[in-house]
DNA sequence: CTGTTAGCGCATTCAT
DNA sequence: ATGAATGCGCTAACAG
C-alpha cells in the first residue's frame, strides 16, 4: 500500500537507517549512495511518514502562529511575514527539512486560545508565535503562563510578537512588543497641537492589553495637557467595542449623542476608524472640516482612504518576520528576552484643526 | 519525564487500552472508569502525543487550509470561517477530540503550494482545503491532479473552496467554485447599462483561473454589446498585475496613457480597485463625476470607501463555512461533487452614467 | 465493559 | 560510511 522508508532502502540497496540519513541530511553519507537513496525515493514518489519519524525523534517540525482574528490584516501581515522566515525556503517541491508553518485563528477567544496551545502540544510543536495583545484576565493570564511553561519544558520554542511580555515566566524566548501607550500619547498629542479639545475615544475590547495600553497613552496625553478631567468625565468621552468597523459605527454615534460638540474622534484601530468615518458622514459631518478622526495600525487601505486617514504605523511585517527568525532560532533574543517596537505617527488628511 | 498514557494507566488502575478508549470517547466505557481516568488525566496535566497517536492509528487530526495570501481579508474570511467549522467546539481546555485546523499561505506561489501540500502529506492530514483561484499552467496542474491524488489515496479529504473544479480528477470530495464569470459579466452590463463605452480593465495575475474568468466575463458583456473590437484592441484596454492595491494604481495610469478617454475602470478585485480610485484622485479626475470605478468581492471596506465602491458580492464566509463542513464530512457534497456559487452585483457611488 | 498483545514507521544507539 | 537492533507512545484487534 503505501511506501515505507524500508522499501526506499530495498530499492536502493541499502539499510533504512542509511535512507533515514540521507533524508535528514545530518550524518555523512558518501555521494554515490545519497544518490541512489534520492534516486529510489523519487521514483517510489516516496513521502516521509511525519508522525513515525516525529515519534521516534521527539519533536515535529511543526510550527504554530496563533492569531485573534484571521480576516484582520493586521494579523494577516504578521503571520505571513512570520511563515515567510519559517516555511519560505526555496522549496524543491520533494519537501526536505522544511517546517510546517500554520497560522491558528483564535477568534479572540480565551479558551480556543488554549485549545490551540494544547493542540500544539499534543504535535510536539518546535515553535509557537502569539500574536497580538493578550487577554488581561488573571484567570486566563494564570492558565497561559502554565501552559506555556510546559509547552517549553517540552522544548517548544515560545515567541511573543506584538504582545507583552509574560511577567515571571522563563518559558518565553523573546516579547516583541509595541510601544502601543507611546503610540496612542503621540497620536493625540497631535490633536492637541492641533487644536483640539472635546476628544472622543472609540477603545477596543475591554481587559486587551492592547486597548488598555493604547488608551493609557490617550490619557496621558490629555492629562499632560491639564484636560484629563475627572473619571466620570474620561468614561463619558470612551466607548468600547470589538475591533471591528461595526463597533467604530456604534461608538460614534454613541458618542456623539454623549457630546455633540467633539471636535476629533480616536479610534482604536483603522477598520474601526473607518466605521467612524462612515457613522460622521451619515451624520452630515465632513472629516476633517467638521471632525477629525484618527486610526491606530496603518494598515494598507488607510493610505487610500478618503480623507487619508491620519494613524500610527506599526511596523507589522518586521515584527512577524523578527518572530518568525526567532522561533527558528536564527536571530539572537533581544537583551533581557523583551523589544519594544516604536510606533511612528503618521499625520494624513484625516485631522485638522478644528473649526473655529 | 513527560508523562503518557500508561502513567495515567496506573493512576487509574486501569489499562492503557482503556485510558485510550475514554480518551477517543469512540467506545463504550464505564462512567465510574471513564471518571476516575479523567480525573488522574487532569492530575498528572496529561496531554497525548500526536504523533504516537497519528502513527497508530494512522490518520491525525490535522486540516490544512491553503490560501495565496493571508493578508488579504478575501483568504482570511473563507479560512476563518472554515476553521469555525472544524475546530470551533466548546473548547474545554482539555482538548479532545477536536482537529486541528489550520491555515497555510503560498503567498500564490505554485511551488509553495506543493511543499504545503507534501507536507501536509507527510502529517497524514484528515483533510485540506484549497481556496481561491488557481495557476493555469499545465505542468502544475498536472502536479497537483497528481499530488491531490496521492492525498486522497492516504485518505485525505480534499476540498476545493472558490476554485473550479480540477478536470478529470476524482480525488476532490467537492468543488465549490464562485460564478467568476457571471459576476463579472453583470458588473459590465451594469455600467454598459448606464452608458459606458470606453472601458478599461485591470486584470489579475495572468493564468489564474480567477483572472480569466473574471476577464471573459467583461468581454462576453462587451463583445454582446458590439463593443468587443479586435483582439489588439482589448489587449489594449487591458492590463495584468497582482491583486494589491500597488497594481491597481500603476495599472491605471498606463490605461490612461493608453486611452485618455476612458470613461470607466473596471478592477480585478477591490484592493486593487482602491490603487486605481487612489490613482485617478491624483489624477484629479473625480468619481464617479469624471469616470466610474468598479471592483469584485466586496471586501468589508468596499462598503465604506469614498464613494462607496460598486462591486460584486462574494459569499465568503458561507463558502468557507460550507467548505470545511464538507471537509469534516459534516455536509453531503453536492451533485457531481460541483457547486457554482453565485455572485451578486452591488452597485454602489464609484460607478454612475458618463461625463456627457 | 476491560485487559493483553502486537505492531504502526522511523531515528538512533551501537557495532562494524 | 553503513548495517542491525531497539524503542518512541499509542491504537486496534482479539480475548475474556
Amino acid at each position: 500500500m503505501t511506501v515505507t522508508l524500508a522499501d526506499v532502502a530495498a530499492r536502493a540497496r541499502v539499510s533504512p537507517a542509511t535512507v533515514s540519513r540521507v533524508l535528514n541530511g545530518n550524518y555523512p553519507v558518501a555521494a554515490s549512495t545519497r544518490e541512489r537513496v534520492l534516486r529510489a525515493v523519487d521514483e517510489l514518489d516516496y513521502v516521509l511518514n511525519g508522525p513515525a519519524s516525529s515519534l521516534a525523534a521527539a519533536t515535529s517540525d511543526l510550527v504554530g502562529i496563533l492569531v485573534n482574528d484571521i480576516a484582520d490584516p493586521f494579523f494577516g501581515i504578521m503571520a505571513g511575514a512570520a511563515q515567510t522566515e519559517i516555511g519560505g525556503q526555496e522549496g524543491t517541491g520533494r519537501a526536505g527539512g522544511e517546517k510546517l508553518a500554520v497560522v491558528c485563528n483564535t477568534g479572540g477567544s480565551p479558551e480556543r486560545e488554549l485549545t490551540y496551545l494544547t493542540l500544539l502540544q499534543r504535535q510536539r510543536a518546535a515553535a509557537v508565535i502569539l500574536t497580538g495583545g493578550a487577554l488581561e484576565d488573571p484567570g486566563h493570564i494564570a492558565a497561559m503562563t502554565a501552559k506555556l511553561s510546559r509547552l517549553a519544558d517540552a522544548g517548544t520554542t515560545v515567541v511573543l510578537c506584538g504582545r507583552p511580555p509574560l511577567p515571571g515566566s522563563d518559558a518565553v524566548v523573546a516579547s516583541l512588543a509595541f510601544d502601543n501607550r507611546g503610540g496612542g500619547r503621540r497620536l493625540t498629542e497631535h490633536l492637541l497641537t492641533l487644536g483640539h479639545r472635546r476628544i472622543g475615544y472609540v477603545a477596543g475590547p475591554v481587559e486587551r492589553t492592547t486597548t488598555r495600553h493604547r488608551l493609557e497613552g490617550h490619557r496621558a496625553a490629555m492629562a499632560a495637557a491639564g484636560l484629563g478631567g475627572d473619571t466620570a468625565e474620561q468614561e463619558r468621552l470612551t466607548v468600547h467595542g470589538p475591533y471591528d468597523r461595526r463597533s467604530g459605527y456604534d461608538a460614534t454615534l454613541e458618542l456623539l449623542r454623549r457630546e455633540p460638540e467633539l471636535t476629533a474622534i480616536v479610534a482604536a484601530n483603522d477598520t474601526v476608524a473607518l466605521g467612524a468615518c462612515a457613522a460622521l458622514r451619515d451624520q452630515g459631518l465632513r472629516i476633517p472640516h467638521d471632525i477629525s478622526v484618527a486610526g491606530f495600525d496603518d494598515l494598507p487601505f488607510s493610505v487610500d482612504a478618503v480623507p487619508a486617514l491620519t494613524t500610527v504605523r506599526l511596523p507589522l511585517f518586521e515584527a512577524g518576520a523578527r518572530a518568525g527568525r526567532l522561533a527558528m532560532g536564527n536571530e539572537a533574543p533581544p537583551p533581557g528576552g523583551i523589544a519594544s517596537i516604536a510606533a511612528e505617527l503618521m499625520a494624513r488628511d484625516s485631522t485638522a484643526p478644528p473649526r473655529a
